[in-house]
DNA sequence: CCCCCGCGTGATACCGGTATCAGGTCCCGA
DNA sequence: TCGGGACCTGATACCGGTATCACGCGGGGG
């Protein structure tokens, strides 16, 4: 069936045909390589045009070994935070000629495993990972993609088993900063919405430690900001106030509330997590209190809606579209030629103070921190 | 160099020299296709094994003319909007062994046209497009991909002047049946965050009709639902209290705080989106005024932080993974054989009620409608 | 006047798969 | 014993580009 041909348009010999060149000749003066005279050129570019001629990638990437194509592996492309720094990669790829196949993960690691052949497969240019992967058993793929002469940059986790370039923000500090505004504001008894999912809750400051490197990067970041926080204050760490476990709302409503029930209770909540505030609103709500008197609170990511909640909150913002935009740039020097760094490129993220943050208050009944 | 050869990983002639096979035996074996002894085969997979070949897939899909890749056009990736929608495309398709490319065209059509040509260089099997294409004279890229083999599925956005198959959500509906409550609670001056960039504000209700045609499917469709309500009650439409313009959140914050400043000011505030919620929260705030009581309020697009909000607020939530879910299952359904239904996949959207919506309290010194 | 060189063009060998088809082997029946 | 057919296997022509190289033609120098 010739009409099938019409179908897929017309390939560079068919525009030859038409312009009455060779197809080397068509193929120069569309591809934009080697010599043709003006004349010729002319003919081929007028043929092409009444032809509706468009290069067909694929084959160009055949021969060529590149494909203009870059490969990102997110946790969720539906989350606001990989959305916002998908935007970042995709904004800069495209302004130098690269677009971007995106694959989500769900934060598992054989998703990302099969994540990556797809992307070897369809012989994308670079990849760039937002990785679950820790120890140095769990990074054969990406190290595969690397054997294979595919550069790799992490982005929003490092994996400290691989020496790439990692594009990542400040975690432990912004957590601890965010720690310490709470405690010089007077509190002691700091709730920590964390949640990665352990086996059972780590009684211990060590037992954390070694649940956190088990876990991803992030958190294990978060986690040690707000232990330093504690530590520099020497304020005795408490097990009891660190929620462990999947970070679903539902799970942190429940266990701020339980945190909220002690009977030495939290007067502060810092959350790990978009979801970790909104949970812990409600949960807050369900107990009778309010902030920032009954209970301060500081969150990480912020939204244009924790501007407009009354009282507007205290939040720590993410540099999201740097951190897609830095990533994106330093795999495409690669490309270009630049020699890896293989370093952490570490963005600033941003507390911004609002008015989710009060003084504790110390209740009739009972004491609500050690401050004394 | 034969050492770039390993860089790249083996192709199918390697397996095959390896395997002591011809080519095609080889091949047979890998693409899983044809007749190969048991014992050939076995020896094939282990050289493939030791070898660590993958399938070059862009090789295959110059030969089979299929990529298994799909492409999504979308306003804004960083969106949570589409982003979530995103991730109901990514889903399915995946599940299908397809995977996706996205772009993003910030409401450009040049954009669009560039993003189409892109998607048909990358010969993708298919496309998804959020367009933002009206008359007959903005969809010559779109009828150029399906000229050319490539099915398109619209999404979010109908468009009247190409007869294809789009999933979309009853905007129309969901906006009526939103100001319907506004007015059963006893509102008569409701104003509307609405928003597309029109020249000048429409000064009659035709203006606005016609302005309407001129832009987004679904600011259009939104607009006809709140007309539609107000002429069920028989409410006059008044033009001050519809906001036109880019909607960013500074300029909802100025027109939202207009309106309230009317002499016969708004008793109610409808968004048009989730931009149009916290601008209206701001303005609220500005002006010194709290909901319910002084205004009531709904808004298009729910998310956990209108939950959270105290009081909670009324929200019209949109089924976001299923409008990309039901788009990608069309499109794949095409591919897979089925005749192109070319109609409007409705999928309905759901008001939340919370309590963001009061009747409207007279004032002392005014009327706030012509409620008697 | 002829040779040589350079320029412009077209023929062609890749890239790594798929898919068709020719041919070799072996077995069976006449 | 020989012919025919079924069954495997491998050679090879695609897909649509890129890039190398050979060739023909024209001009300038010896």
């Amino acid at each position: 069936m010739p009409t099938d041909r019409g179908q897929a348009g017309p390939t560079i010999s068919e525009v030859a045909a038409e312009a009455g060149v060779g197809r080397a000749t068509a193929a120069r003066t569309l591809g934009g390589y080697g010599y043709v005279s003006p004349e010729l050129r002319a003919r081929v570019l007028a043929a092409a045009e009444k032809l509706g001629y468009r290069a067909n990638a694929l084959a160009r990437s055949m021969s060529t070994g590149v494909s203009h194509t870059l490969g990102v592996i997110v946790a969720d492309i539906g989350n606001p935070f990989f959305a916002g720094l998908l935007r970042g990669v995709s904004d800069t790829s495209r302004a130098r000629g690269f677009d971007v196949i995106v694959l989500s993960t769900y934060e598992n690691l054989q998703e990302e495993v099969a994540a990556t052949n797809v992307l070897i497969d369809k012989r994308v240019d670079g990849v760039i990972v937002a990785s679950a992967a820790l120890g140095r058993d769990q990074v054969a793929h990406l190290k595969a993609a690397i054997d294979r002469g595919i550069p790799v940059v992490l982005v929003d986790r490092a994996v400290s088993a691989l020496d790439l370039d990692s594009v990542v923000i400040d975690n432990r500090d912004a957590a601890r900063e965010a720690v310490e505004v709470l405690i010089a504001a007077g509190h002691r008894r700091i709730g920590f919405v964390w949640g990665p999912p352990v086996a059972e809750a780590p009684a211990t400051r060590r037992e954390l430690l070694t649940a956190a490197s088990r876990n991803l990067w992030t958190d294990g970041e978060r986690l040690r900001g707000y232990l330093d926080a504690l530590d520099d204050a020497h304020i005795p760490f408490d097990p009891q106030l660190v929620m462990v476990g999947p970070k679903t709302e539902e799970r942190v409503v429940t266990e701020v509330g339980r945190m909220l029930a002690l009977p030495d209770r939290v007067t502060a909540v810092f959350c790990s997590e978009t979801d970790g505030m909104t949970g812990s609103l409600r949960a807050l709500r369900k107990a009778g209190l309010s902030y920032p008197d009954d209970v301060a609170l500081i969150g990480f990511d912020d939204s244009a809606w924790a501007a407009v909640m009354e009282p507007p909150l205290t939040m720590i913002a993410q540099p999201v579209h740097e951190l897609g935009a830095k990533a994106a740039q330093v795999l495409l020097d690669i490309l270009g030629g630049a020699e890896p760094a293989r370093e952490m490129h570490t963005l600033r993220s941003r507390l911004i103070h609002r008015s989710s943050v009060a003084p504790p208050v110390f209740r009739d009944g009972g004491v609500s921190g050690r401050a004394g």
